[in-house]
DNA sequence: TACTTGATGTGGTTGGACCACATCCTCTAG
DNA sequence: CTAGAGGATGTGGTCCAACCACATCAAGTA
């Protein structure tokens, strides 16, 4: 019922004022995506309120992955709105876990959930799959560790949108966010890495295979076992919430 | 590979800079759940940053429900470090269903598929389950629609609850604040409410037996067409981003 | 014509000032 | 000795006036 920023009975912070005068506009379709903000001066002038608040409301749109702020002259300048959920959604996930207030196990076990019902869903004549396809070819010939984990992350994420649900595969990328420091640290604890690549080489295979030949549910399981399987044999410890921290 | 709170070749933003201090002492546990941060203007001191920049630092986590900001002296005074992942990814996806980039409908489906995953891995014996069949029997004798509807949200937020994932049911949180306002304006839609009150009250009892009687698979699949035809009947439409702007 | 050079406009950062508020401490009146 | 009034202190909230670095564009110059 209650909704985050809309103080109803005590007065509203300056920038939350901004804030809502810039959501509005963006609602109404006055500001669209690729367009551009009045200049921080000019905006502060229109509000009547300070330029300090103006900056402060679009630093939060900009951690909310909504605008991007440019400096100097030209088409690169200004701060125009941009559309990146992933963004806003990762920073946010990685910084609860680094309260320990979300658990690793948990967030693993959500990107098995969600991968899971992606590649299901998956459609065949997805472009998104396509480029899975291409990237797992890559991945056939690479033998760089962190070339090869680079471009494993892009195949996920391309199966992740190969269901066509822009939610879940804004969802998705943040989990691999949040856990990306997490998970390259567990690389490390591998035995033998490169048996470990060639182990993940034909799982991706099959998993493709399986979304080619329309068999959404083999595809899931696979999918989850791929998952599951990475995180146990680099022994997934749940309680430690970031590895990675300096 | 890239994170976007880390820029590795251009100098760093000073809020920024702020930002990663205060996540380090997260991570690192000497900033811990309900601890607060030194005051802007020690901080700013000891950064050897402007208090600008660390009051843009802090609004940034304010709105990733990281921090709560309190004014006077006291208990509740001071910026705090609180626990509120809902609120950051709410208002993202909120923002984004602005925008027009996050569909309705991708939300309504996103949200499907995870509360079928949470009513099939509740844990019968879970404190959530208990308040969600509390929360069943208030409605049963509400006759007011607002009230019904309240309950309604608080029931489907401790079912996601139930399978004890707190990621998922940040996620699930955040989606019904994100869709708040258009379930709100589709409910004006319903032909019958009363009959449409029975009908949900009659479904929820389905569901929780199913879950009572460990029979997962099929309490998914009633909370999915739970909700499915709740928004089928008021009539979704997923071209329309924000039904209930001013 | 080609290049230099300033004008202009953008966000980024800073220091200082003042406000409203809530608590705590001290002093005073009873 | 107690109870209350009133200031001292410290918090975030807001605003202002500068200055910087940067990127583009236009005018002036060789």
């Amino acid at each position: 019922m209650w909704s985050n920023h809309i103080k109803y009975h005590w007065p509203m912070r300056t920038h939350q004022l901004v804030l809502q005068w810039i959501e509005n506009q963006l609602s109404s379709g006055e500001l669209a995506l690729g367009g551009r903000l009045p200049a921080e001066r000019m905006l502060a002038e229109q509000l009547q309120v300070s330029r300090t608040s103006v900056r402060e409301a679009i630093r939060v749109l900009e951690a909310m992955g909504v605008v991007r702020a440019g400096v100097g002259s030209g088409p690169d300048a200004g701060t125009v709105v941009i559309a990146d959920p992933t963004a806003a959604l990762g920073s946010a996930l990685r910084l609860h876990v680094a309260t320990s207030h979300l658990p690793v196990a948990d967030i693993v076990q959500t990107r098995v959930l969600l991968e899971s019902w992606a590649v299901a869903r998956a459609r065949t004549d997805s472009p998104a799959l396509a480029e899975a396809a291409g990237l797992m070819e890559k991945m056939e010939a690479c033998h760089d560790t962190d070339e090869f984990l680079a471009l494993d992350v892009r195949f996920h994420l391309a199966l992740a949108e190969a269901a066509g649900n822009a939610v879940v595969s804004a969802m998705m990328g943040s989990l691999r966010e949040a856990i990306q420091s997490y998970a390259g640290k567990l690389t490390a604890n591998l035995p033998d890495w490169e048996a470990t690549a060639a182990r993940l080489r034909a799982e991706h295979r099959e998993i493709l295979a399986a979304i080619n030949n329309h068999d959404g549910g083999r595809a899931a399981g696979l999918v989850a076992a791929h998952i599951e399987g990475y995180y146990k044999e680099a022994g997934l410890d749940p309680r430690d919430s970031d590895p990675a921290r300096q």
